[in-house]
DNA sequence: AGTCGAAAGTTGACACTTAAAATATTTCGC
DNA sequence: GCGAAATATTTTAAGTGTCAACTTTCGACT
């Protein structure tokens, strides 16, 4: 079982232009190949520890927050992915036990997924590991550096929402 | 033609554990949705303006600046990407006419692939308008806030480097 | 009552991704 | 020289992702 993982996307393009273009792209690349060192970590870990996927763990964590379920269209705006990709995603979680699939509202053109018992469980221990994983990740950073970084990070996101291309 | 993105990784986990802890994830899925919604972005702009994918453009942007070509296995080494993924990704750059695969060496095992004139061309439009994509999404970042970014991400990635999970 | 459109989900075609197996070629040890 | 290890690449199987087309169901309107 594997997981697909993005590319170090478009690195060092060194056309002219102003300064703050050049600073842009270097900070895309840098940020971009800091989320995929740490996404792939992640990956790699629920792979060799729990045989599992991040999509996957995904869903569970979604599920996990809600006891009485989502409907597949909720789990796909929770997860901003597809009504389709989360088809496919929830089928194999149903092979795996972890979750179930009913049909319950007087609607019948809606399922609700819930964790089973044992989707619980396994979850609440993926999760412990997740936070390890990523804590020691981040061991080298303060806390006066993360806040800092917090903060950067919202003002990138507000950017970019303010600024559609 | 589309391509895949990844889902809002894993978040909001919520467990007990030290606050340190606690900020390392909200970080990390904060870092993780600001690259995750650029990447979209520059994904759905190259699919928009030039029917390609970010893969494609990756493999380009290798090309462009190796003269002599890369061969296959250089070309995942650039990328951090599989032997067999690259292959794919070429096949369809050759069926486009952008890049060609050649056995030339004395050692018959090595293709060594190349940019065409039309793939040099194509991917210099390309590289210009992923420039300004970029450009504009940090237009709501001063120059000031880059540099913080690009130094606390540069300790990030230390940090990740010398804690391997 | 009957129809028409919107909404919820599934399916299909295609792209990308990995790891592992298969293929082809070279190199090295003897 | 010849067979085994090493190298370069392709192929394969499984998972993830998109969008578009399709099915089923619901609601509303005539």
């Amino acid at each position: 079982m594997t997981t697909p993982t993005a590319a170090p996307r478009a690195f060092a393009e060194k056309l002219g232009g102003a300064p703050h273009s050049k600073a842009s792209l270097r900070l895309w690349l840098r940020l971009l190949s800091c989320s995929m060192i740490i996404e792939r970590r992640v990956r790699a870990r629920l792979e060799e520890e729990f045989e599992t996927t991040l999509p996957r763990f995904d869903v569970l964590a979604a599920l996990e927050r809600e006891p009485d379920g989502l409907t597949m269209s909720q789990l796909s705006a929770a997860l901003l992915v597809s009504n389709g990709n989360i088809t496919g995603i929830v089928n194999r979680l149903i092979e795996e036990l972890l979750v179930i699939r009913t049909a319950e509202s007087e609607d019948k053109r809606i399922a609700t997924v819930r964790l089973t018992r044992k989707g619980r469980e396994t979850f609440q221990r993926m999760a412990r590991k997740h936070e390890e994983w990523v804590d020691k990740m981040f061991a080298g950073v303060t806390d006066t550096q993360m806040e800092q970084l917090m903060k950067l990070l919202a003002t990138v996101r507000h950017s970019i929402d303010e600024n559609p291309v």
